[in-house]
DNA sequence: ATGAAAGCTCAAGTGAGGTTTAGATCAAGC
DNA sequence: GCTTGATCTAAACCTCACTTGAGCTTTCAT
């Protein structure tokens, strides 16, 4: 354990694949830490690695920063994630992943139903009026509409 | 057919439950058309609550309103869609779907033999090695990564 | 004819997940 | 000691899908 257990920014960009801004990005938003030398510049552990590339995979298995920044807090004394944490987090993927699947296949039913109808009606149309909206969020802060919606109409 | 047949952006807006804002801004984005009355207020066409309807489904479905452009601008002359270009559209979006699904599915599986391991080498795990990315984007400009990674690292 | 309700434009804000730019400083090899 | 490349900070910029606000104008029912 001496001086090469430090790394560079630089370094951990290209163990990790992410660029130099995003890293710094990370730090910023409190998902991974790093010690500085005298001159100011940033030096990390190699473990930090293997904790950016946590969020690189929970990223792809669609958790927000946010959510992976929640847990990774979640382990004791800002450890990086081993076996045991990663069983727990993984198992309430699972069960996200097979709910977002379920959605899907309700709406390829749907789907299935309505091809052909065109009847385009938000009123009747079983593909918009849907409890289970859950399905796909497609990008773009339409987390700001969804109690709204009180009075939809009917073409006629 | 007599004036009556033409409407005004509040009566769009509650016919199909979008925020007058929300019309303003499709219309910025070529995806509705307005004719002006000589005071320069917006008048809609019946047709056009059908047309919105038709936005709104789109988006349920994870399409942007680029790729909802692209399909009302495909059809003659401006026309509202019907039956028989709902069945085409519809299509496409079962393809696109079922796409949705298989990835989910793979991620499942690989996740499954996943947990446990822990490993989170990013050159080994076959959570983050897939050919398939298209599963989840999850939220956010990650369009902009996608191609780089070349050089992806082991944690020794 | 009037007053409320609805409409208008244009600019700026939101949030997620970053990138880009500019100008200065640091670290390392020769 | 010098040059080169890496790093630093801070602020600005990007997309997407809209909303909000300010400051006026139009429309419509009475």
């Amino acid at each position: 354990m001496h001086r090469t257990d430090l790394i560079a920014i630089g370094d951990l960009a290209r163990r990790t694949g992410v660029a130099v801004s995003a890293i710094r990005f990370y730090e910023a938003k409190g998902l991974v830490a790093a010690l500085r030398t005298r001159g100011g510049q940033r030096r990390f552990l190699r473990a930090d690695i293997r904790r950016v590339s946590f969020i690189l995979i929970a990223q792809q298995l669609g958790l927000s920063l946010e959510e992976i920044a929640g847990e990774l807090a979640r382990l004791p004394a800002g450890r990086t994630p081993n076996a045991a944490d990663w069983a727990r987090i993984s198992g309430g993927l699972q069960a996200r992943i097979a709910a977002q699947i379920a959605a899907l296949e309700r709406t390829q039913e749907l789907l299935g139903q309505c091809i052909g109808c065109g009847c385009l009606s938000l009123k009747r149309c079983a593909l918009y009026n849907r409890e289970d909206k859950a399905a796909q969020r497609g990008a773009g802060p339409r987390y700001l509409m969804g109690d709204r919606a009180g009075e939809i109409a009917e073409v006629g």
